[in-house]
DNA sequence: GTACTTGCAAATCATTTGCATATGA
DNA sequence: TCATATGCAAATGATTTGCAAGTAC
């Protein structure tokens, strides 16, 4: 069966440990822990949605004017957190990639080309056929994302 | 089973229809039919890989040098065909989309993050899951597309 | 003849980079 | 202290657009 995933039980843990990941990441890499990192990290947790690089940077202002962060900060913890596997990114048809905690459970997206939401999705059966696909053809699997466009429900 | 694409059976049928098609569209929209896009059209189909709007660019500009056709000219065929779902593209995670024929089979694609060559393949379990995942969700499907990136056996 | 196309160059948009200054360990 | 980060502005690279000249129908 396939299932729409569940939001976090408990998001003050989980961001607690999420935190707590980050800092040690930073500090196994001689790297700082900065209030903008923090920020980045918080902002994107609290954050349901798939955010674009400048939509993230949109939501700090508002709550961190005082901070004064840079869109190139933002693009720069971004692609370090990418790098780390923290954050994952989706490439859309036009340009621009958006963002999302990658610590959740793998799932796939459905995005509503109407409105532009995503909806996402864990399929087991699709997930092992992947992988058996690789494996036939001597690839040796990194990662995988599917997409399916179609109008939602609200849309149609 | 997944299986790997095979090329088209009789290359010379197939084009003529495609170029028809295309030129019925075109006069259909009140639009013209060019040496340039012909070209496009041609170089596209001739080319078994996934190619770049830069990448075609060049292909034909080494064919017909004579035609000096303009970068811009390519991504406004482009996007043409694409609108007409006569070509499909694929979106990478760096910048930049590649182009190819959507006349063929439809197929998902398995990416080499070393050498950056597609291979496709088809997998009728994965197409019979999508269907019934949004036939759940109250979508309407209009498309989907799945990437599996991976190390290919020649880069591992 | 007229509307649609083209090539060119300039404009735009997302992303990256250089650098002087600021800050965490 | 001093290496790493930051903000800013300028640079880049992909894609788009305005416009005068060219071409299909």
């Amino acid at each position: 069966m396939s299932k729409v995933t569940t939001n976090f039980q408990d998001r003050t843990v989980e961001y607690e440990q999420l935190l707590n990941n980050f800092k040690e990441l930073l500090k196994k890499n001689n790297l700082k822990f900065t209030i903008q990192r923090e920020v980045i990290l918080e902002t994107l947790y609290s954050s349901d949605e798939h955010l674009t690089p400048e939509a993230l940077h949109h939501l700090i202002q508002e709550k961190q004017p005082e901070l004064k962060t840079g869109i190139a900060t933002v693009y720069r913890t971004l692609a370090l957190l990418e790098e780390s596997s923290v954050v994952t990114s989706l490439s859309f048809g036009a340009q621009g990639k958006k963002y999302e905690l990658g610590a959740k459970e793998h799932h796939d997206h459905l995005i509503c080309t109407e409105c532009g939401n995503i909806t996402e999705f864990v399929d087991k059966e699709i997930e092992s056929r992947q992988h058996m696909i690789t494996k036939e053809l001597g690839f040796k699997m990194v990662d995988h994302s599917m997409q399916i466009y179609g109008i939602c429900k609200d849309c149609q």
